[in-house]
DNA sequence: CGTCTATTTGAATGTACTCAAAAGCGGTGG
DNA sequence: CCACCGCTTTTGAGTACATTCAAATAGACG
């Protein structure tokens, strides 16, 4: 069943009763991208929030330059949107991208937040999302401030194997951020380090 | 009353009986600190979530060489931590400092943990925190990988003009992510830049 | 008032970037 | 299924941004 995964996801964290679950059911949607399709766009009203089911998506922002920064990627059964956008009702000001063919569930604002009013037991499993989720971000923010790239490399690849997987070093760069060149260089010291 | 501010806080996102009220009140601790003291340190379990009443904090992390990142300040309003090791009852990986004197609510795990069983609009409210508090983090990773120190410097006293009035160039520099002698720099390349 | 820490300034250094060009790889269409 | 095209990765040279170290000055706290 299409929605089997989600529910394993939110069953991580809450109970849900069967007439519950069908409440929840009904209100996702279910969406097939095809790769390098994009799900937002800059300026776009963000929407919807999206879980993954299969496959692998990337959100990044793009600066007045042209220069990608890699905000989060999302592999299966992770959660991921421009997060402010999509609370604030406000234009996205990132992109989010599919890697390679996947399949999307996605849950719109509307829809988010009458699920929150009419389960609230939703609340319970979204404020651990959010948690989990800042808890992330600042323990990336500390490794940002405190260690060398390549160090922030090798702890990327430590904490994300399965990511290496569906990304290119490009994107890996630009969310450690770095610049490809620089990232090619520290794989080539590091592949010296470990022969010796 | 030593718990407005904190009522006033909650108050934005949720509503509260006055049974309710009083049972949050019983759970708060209000405790007095002074100028340099620690709420927290290095491999200490984290008990508490701290609320700033008056004054100023600083959550800072230290890496083995002693070079100090600060990871966010608490103002009067806000709720700050280590919430990794908070949530997860590890050995802290931060230190909580007081800026100057001030009053603190705190609340400890256990309580935490409680309140959001017995009273669930505090899941509500804790969804919301973390969601912001989320999206802050999200917004200051999209900076640090995207602008230039001087951008980030200048973006920083525009977003919260009243940190500066707390804490030192020193302080500030750790937040940004740069070296203090590098601060300065950019401050007398700004004032030069403003006379012209 | 004295001491300690923060800030400024400058010189030397290093880390990471830009630009350019070559090599490698993967997806797409014929 | 193969060959081509375009994008990714590598490599290297030159450069820029930011750091470290050191020393002088300024400022704040006890």
């Amino acid at each position: 069943m299409e929605y089997q995964l989600i529910l394993q996801n939110v069953s991580k964290h809450i109970s849900l009763q069967e007439n519950e679950r069908n409440y929840f059911f009904s209100i996702l949607e279910l969406k097939e991208v095809k790769r390098k399709d994009l799900l937002l766009r800059e300026q776009q009203i963000c929407r919807y929030i999206y879980f993954v089911n299969r496959g692998a998506l990337r959100a990044y922002y793009v600066d007045k330059s042209g220069r990608e920064s890699t905000i989060m990627f999302g592999l299966a059964d992770w959660w991921i949107t421009d997060m402010h956008c999509f609370i604030n009702e406000l234009p996205a000001t990132l992109y989010v991208e599919a890697l390679e063919d996947s399949e999307i569930v996605q849950l719109n604002k509307e829809n988010f937040q009458k699920l929150l009013v009419d389960l609230p037991v939703f609340e319970r499993f979204f404020r651990i999302i959010f948690q989990n989720a800042y808890i992330r971000e600042q323990l990336r923010m500390i490794e940002n401030l405190s260690l060398t790239a390549e160090e922030r490399y090798v702890n990327f690849l430590k904490k994300y194997p399965q990511v290496q997987l569906h990304v290119t070093q490009k994107q890996i760069a630009s969310y450690l951020g770095i610049s490809p060149e620089f990232l090619s260089t520290i794989r080539n010291n590091l592949a010296k380090t470990k022969i010796s």
